[in-house]
DNA sequence: AGCGCGAGATGACCTCGGTTATATCCCTTG
DNA sequence: CAAGGGATATAACCGAGGTCATCTCGCGCT
């Protein structure tokens, strides 16, 4: 078991989970960061993560099931996801979701467009978390001291917006069936992005049915039933937040997609 | 009639239309460039718009109609949409197809996640447009020498991120009805928003419905069904890329959109 | 071991939006 | 100014997916 799938494996608790790293405290333990190994901080060099450091304001742990930050409420600072997994979403006023985005270790959140004070839509941990912060306002001092930070953070936005595009084209154009198990398909691969060389064929997906349809525009009955029939088509399973492929080319076949371009959803 | 209404009064045809800035020759008119008026060289000095233009490798012309960058084909630049209207777009293997994303003049396009060599989607020009052209290996050393140049490009980014998330809830979650009157209001203030003081209810937008249907997912018949509810209602009219607002506040009240986000789709 | 609740499963019925076909309109080009 | 083609209009029919109601299952808790 990796520490990610023990992680998950508490995901559905109300318990605060580990807190490894108590805010400003104990001494930063960067190198080992999911944002070091493909986010933020890849590629710095010593002396460019001793600066960061500087204009971080330190880390917070966050229970699953709880808002990193909320629709509407005044948003300050970005956070980069240390371990856990989350979700963005939006929500209308008759309790329908969208959720936009799933957010595994290492991703930058909250960078908001403009000098806009609120937040366009909220964050909650899907399993406990670990966020690293960086106030808004560092922002520039920061850019300036390690210019390449820029163009980084434009990086890791624009693969975001990549695949907040791959949704759009998901929920806008493919049926039921492709889009489930389109999104199945992309979150086990970044999934498996995050430790090259597994060659796993089930996770833990902290997810229920009800996510799964409020991020791909169906309800959860409807996706019971697709699920179910790709139970019985042998392609995957996916139950109690348990996923299991069964069969890895009719599940790229099923969801309509270029093999070529699967590799993209994998953050480098 | 503004420079931009006439710009597009121009889209249908097959002509190039407007030259007034060849490649590379004749001398850069960049202070008056939207780029400048709202995107990346928004508040740049003097000084470090003479340094951008050092990195830039030129500007083009792009025919209505015609693809800016192609999925699937080698992308090497970014460009940032100097005037007229453009499109992003992902199609499927059987026709169909998904609009992204609508790009204004100051609008940067092509930014890839990673190195990704080749574009996981495509551009196409609405209208005749003008581009100005800065190559992705110059954007490195670009940011070294204007640090701030960074952060820009991520706010840019992660705006059109906030556009992407917006239209995915409503793909995802909104009726016909409230996705197209969604996505009127949103070029309509996005429009607006370029000519500060515009008090206009009436604009050229330079799209058929079946570009509403591919942006909002639905078929352009269905588009056509809203469009015509939608004037017995006396809310809008669309017909022949002529868009009227009949009733500002019906439309607000249809789209089911909170008034107060509505200031967020204009980049500033 | 047993309880209770959230997640999953499933059937009956209905509706929103897709499909197909055809007609009309408007703008561009010769 | 007439012709032609793309854009729009509209009707008839259909089906994917939503809604509602009810039941079962699995897991965490005592």
């Amino acid at each position: 078991m990796t520490s990610v799938i023990s992680l998950a494996a508490r995901a559905n608790g109300k318990t605060l989970g580990t807190r490894n790293s108590r805010p400003g405290a104990n001494p930063v333990r960067c190198h080992t960061c999911a944002a070091k190994i493909n986010g933020l901080c890849q590629h710095s060099t010593p002396g460019t993560m001793a600066s960061m450091i500087q204009f971080r304001s330190g880390e917070r742990a966050i229970a699953a099931g709880t808002d990193l930050f909320s629709i509407g409420k005044p948003a300050n600072a970005i956070f980069t996801l240390v371990s856990g997994w989350a979700f963005l979403y939006q929500s209308l006023k008759d309790s329908r979701r969208q959720i936009l985005h799933f957010a595994l270790p290492g991703a930058v959140l909250g960078l908001l467009p403009g000098q806009a004070a609120r937040a366009p839509y909220g964050a909650q941990a899907l399993t406990d978390c670990v966020l690293c912060i960086i106030p808004h306002e560092n922002l520039s001092p920061l850019s300036r001291e390690v210019p390449e930070i820029g163009m980084r953070l434009s990086w890791l936005i624009s693969h975001d917006l990549h695949l907040a595009f791959d949704h759009l084209t998901s929920v806008g154009r493919r049926s039921a069936r492709e889009r489930v198990t389109h999104l199945l398909l992309e979150l086990f691969v970044r999934y498996r992005g995050q430790w090259p060389g597994n060659r796993i064929d089930e996770l833990y997906l902290p997810l229920t049915q009800q996510h799964v349809g409020d991020a791909v525009g169906l309800t959860a009955v409807h996706v019971n039933r697709i699920l179910r029939k790709l139970r019985e088509d042998g392609v995957i399973e996916f139950n109690y937040r348990h996923l299991r492929i069964l069969d890895p080319d009719k599940l790229i076949d099923v969801s309509g997609l270029d093999p070529q371009l699967v590799i993209s959803w994998v953050r480098k």
